[in-house]
DNA sequence: CGGAGATATTGAATTTCGTTCATTAAGTTG
DNA sequence: CAACTTAATGAACGAAATTCAATATCTCCG
């Protein structure tokens, strides 16, 4: 009843409409309940948004214009692209440690709807991935990268990757400092994962010792 | 109105059900449409499964049973690291080209039911990432791999960058060979992203060209 | 063969929820 | 202090999930 700006109320519908959508599934989380956290009836919100769809939409693209505006000062004033990439990354754990509950509906619904190719969403999502894809392609420019680094490539198998042991993680309810595992894997990435010559001594004698413990639990059983 | 066997009628709603869950996103999909599909009315599938969640978990854990059986025979007859990942990585790309609508019901909602970890779909999802993670924990065993290899850090990365990759290339609507691709990938993770030395020399001059190419363009527009 | 019990199937009723819209109330302006 | 603009309302609508008492069909045993 209450007659405000319409920015404002607008707000306090988007921040009763993330307190929502992360406590509850899209499917769960109803509108009225929405209405009801932000002091007003469903009708006011279709005033505000199309539809539930839009309004879970605009809650996300609220988040990822916040993440470019935080991300791009900062990594202006990192030089390197070992350095870089370790921002980035530890960055973008970050997020699920702020706020677990939205990374995980980020994850869930980010990149659900049909038409989400040419979507603000899918734009927004663009402006922030290209900061990796970017600190990629200069690394290559620089001779620091493999000058065959398919860049859009690597930029995904990132992305995708984090996402996807974010989400383990989460489930496996362990914490983790993003500073070190973004080392670990920024590590991972740039050197491989294949046994350097000079390694490979020592992994075939750390073999042996695995193998050896093993017969010796075995054993140690039997009896 | 007609009966039959249970485990016929189960199969239909399933066939019903995969047919239109992957033409509309879950929302969309009303169980009345699959009741029709299915030559049977609402109430029958009730009696076949609880709720809609659990029709469309039954049809996920369909196609997971499948995957597992398809894997596990082909991968016991590769030996060797590098290739046992080629294969491995080029089958999980090969999901999305057998069947992409499917392949994106999968990404759209593999993991948003709540209680996603320790239902049955967890369990599949486990049972199908083994393959990788022995795969790469053998490859440490014998050597070929870093002995410090985090492998279910490892795991993760490569299933959660081949779905970020897969739903990008999707939505590029592009065409690509799942060997070639598994090829690039495999070598991108095992060798690294990292210029190696003697190459160093090699991406400096290429850089230095680079830049002569791009100041020409400039002059080229000046004009 | 026939009927009793078991079970699959039905479809109408219920409920819940997203969405619409005519109406009301509150600011704004001249 | 009217006339106008626009925010807000809440009852009504429609669509879809889910339930359930009733019905149809099968099976098995006397």
């Amino acid at each position: 009843m209450p007659r405000r700006r319409k920015a404002a109320r607008s707000t306090e519908i988007l921040a009763a409409a993330r307190e929502v959508f992360t406590a509850r599934s899209y499917e769960d989380a109803s509108i009225s309940e929405i209405a009801a956290l932000a002091g007003c009836v469903e009708g006011t919100i279709y005033t505000y948004f199309r539809n539930k769809r839009e309004l879970l939409d605009a809650v996300l693209a609220a988040f990822f214009d916040a993440l470019v505006d935080d991300v791009a000062p900062r990594l202006d004033a990192i030089h390197g692209t070992r350095d870089r990439l370790r921002f980035l990354v530890a960055r973008h754990l970050r997020i699920s440690l702020d706020d677990p509950a939205l990374g995980a509906l980020i994850v869930r619904e980010s990149r659900r709807q049909g038409a989400y190719f040419g979507s603000k969403l899918h734009e927004l999502n663009r402006r922030y991935s290209r900061f990796l894809q970017q600190t990629l392609e200069e690394g290559v420019r620089r001779g620091e990268l493999r000058a065959d680094l398919n860049c859009a490539l690597a930029r995904d198998l990132i992305f995708g990757g984090l996402e996807h042991w974010t989400f383990n993680e989460r489930g496996r309810r362990r914490a983790f400092e993003p500073a070190a595992v973004a080392d670990t894997i920024v590590g991972m990435l740039l050197d491989g994962w294949a046994a350097s010559p000079q390694d490979a001594p020592l992994a075939v004698l750390s073999r042996r010792v695995d193998r050896l413990e093993a017969s010796l639990r075995q054993t140690g059983r039997r009896k």
